[in-house]
DNA sequence: GATGAATGAGGGTTCATTCAT
DNA sequence: TATGAATGAACCCTCATTCAT
């Protein structure tokens, strides 16, 4: 009883390699951050890309695998991503430009940035290997703001807690789209939308910090 | 077959209705906010209540049902709790409160919290009933803050996103209490902790606003 | 989980033994005969009867020997209700009297009637026990009708199937009911309709056997 | 667990598709018509075609769907097959025929007749998508008898309930087979016994019918 | 590369029945 | 008598995965 090729890519003939890979991907990730690891079906997502289950056992090696290769690629992404900008930069212009960069992430790919969240909800095993990295990138952002702490740039607060809340403010868009949409009464995919939300929320917390406005 | 009364309440003996109800409350809460509502399984579910599969069948109705019960008991919770104070109040006192009641939740009930995260990520399609009454709240909120800002209580912003973004603020220490603690390398049990949380946050917010501090 | 006292006699408040007994006998009738015995439920049973499942279980001893009784007693009461009038009758009155009373039971308790059809379709093995007895009473009738045909009252004809025939005829009433009804978009209750079904059916068969109308 | 491959097609090894799902058809047809759709068991369904469970549900969708497909396939050949022959026939030779028809379907697929008798016993909803038809065609049938009956042909009589008693004549030899052996003390699979009762029970009808006998 | 088939465990749920109270 | 609880098997069905072709 087959019951593939019904979604994205049916009928269309042979695919590549990458490309099949690419709507596997695509469908695992769909999946996931719908009803996490446990709750997805391998079935539902080889639906998802036009394949039937076996096909999609042809290209991974497990469901573990497929779900580990996605949080990874997400954790790297994040990492690179994330990080603060050089020295040189006003913190205003640091802490807008790191929470343009979140927002942008959360708004554009949503359904990743929600596996993050999946993952952390189910107890966050799958995690392990990433907190070193995580916790030490963390480090740094805390010794720089304390630095402007110290040098009278910023009023004085709890560094680490305001990473996470900065955190939290962007992952927002990510994990609460269907509420936002609801409370907005508008689809999050608006270019003016996003750009208000990203006014607001720097605006929000520059002055949460007492710090000037950023330069742009 | 048999995996019962291992966990819980093991050897407990005859228990009362009440407390059998109860266990199976407590464990459905966290097995479906670590799992999702597809992801949870009753086998899981009975088990953490020290029951058989057949047991739990015969205090719930349905896999669905239970679910219902508790998200459903949880909106009630909330719309009750997180109403704005009285007019005659402070902006900064309402709001301080609202973060106080939004916050002290999120950290006392964590897993409970957390089931609304789940659900919302897996579609909210059992939310439904509950977005009028959601809606119809916030649009009080919205009509509240807008009366400060033209009374120049308030400097001039989206209330609309205010409020998303308290909500967000606080609700993160649920659902990513795993990453706080982390980050932190500190369980988010400690009553000092608790309330240099809740000291940081209001500050933040308040400022972010533009407010003074609150009265207390 | 109760699900009791829902149908037959909600709140009731205290029935005695032969009542309860009555409504168990009643809902195990029209269960048995809507799913057969392998379909029917006991939870089921006991609903209609207006019982819990445990309740159900005192008065009986178990499924089969509620079903066992009521087939017992349904062949009992057939064995002598369908036995051929005396001998000092005409043919065609014995036939009508038959006819009669067999399509009257039919009417009366299509639902009791049914029940020895889903016995029969299951396989019969519950009927064992009443072969013997069945088999001789056909003999009897066959007996006396090869006597009319050899006494040149009735044309030569398989007595044995005629029998048959007969049965097939009235019990068609009730294993049938529904697909009479829509057919004659009437329900089989009116006196009227009865009547008539009833003289189309005895003069059908007398015909059929070329006899002489009955006396009445 | 393993309980396959005991019954029809053991150590066949490896089957064809069109073999396995025709080896599904008949377990089904088997099952359903003893038991009803309720109380017929995929278990007992998978075990009589030679199959696990799990595997009869690779071939299947849904107990309700293969259950659904038989009766469907059943409804749809009865209509074609007992449709009234052509006007330039006689009376006779049409009812003739009919009933040459349907006691010869009776007879040779016994089980699949029993299959409509055992869902009109459990409520006969499952028929809702087919009474329109059925009813059209038993109107058909009677316009063409009335018209007989106005026409001097026939003596007058309740054509519904002429048709109704041979269908019940015919039916009878599928839905208590086992009955009929018993009185018959004879298989019904006998091509001698199988004329002697089509004769028996076309002259039955065309008398009671007052009519001649049929040209063959 | 791709497909049909198989597999065994586990999904949620209901079954008939029994046991204490 | 009645009731709440328990029991273990069986219900229909889906799971992730493997194996031949």
């Amino acid at each position: 009883m087959k019951k593939a090729a019904t979604d994205a890519v049916a009928g269309k003939a042979r695919q590549s390699r990458i490309e099949t890979m690419e709507a596997i991907r695509n469908a695992a990730i769909s999946e996931f951050s719908q009803h996490g690891f446990a709750g997805a079906s391998t079935q539902a997502i080889a639906q998802r890309a036009g394949l039937t289950k076996s096909q999609l056992h042809y290209y991974i090696e497990d469901k573990e695998a497929l779900y580990a290769q996605i949080l990874g690629e997400l954790m790297q992404t994040w990492e690179h991503l994330f990080e603060f900008g050089e020295e040189n930069q006003s913190p205003s212009d640091i802490i807008a430009l790191y929470i343009q960069q979140k927002l942008r992430f959360a708004l554009k790919q949503p359904e990743l940035s929600r596996i993050f969240t999946t993952e952390l909800l189910s107890g966050g095993h799958r995690l392990a290997t990433f907190w070193p990295d995580a916790v030490a990138q963390t480090n740094r952002k805390v010794a720089m703001i304390e630095g402007w702490v110290k040098a009278g740039e910023l009023r004085a607060l709890d560094a680490r807690l305001l990473i996470m809340h900065m955190w939290a403010l962007t992952q927002y868009y990510a994990d609460y789209a269907i509420q936002a949409e609801r409370m907005l009464d508008a689809s999050l995919r608006g270019r003016k939308l996003q750009q208000h939300i990203l006014d607001e929320l720097v605006t929000f917390v520059l002055q949460g910090c007492g710090l000037p406005p950023a330069s742009r």
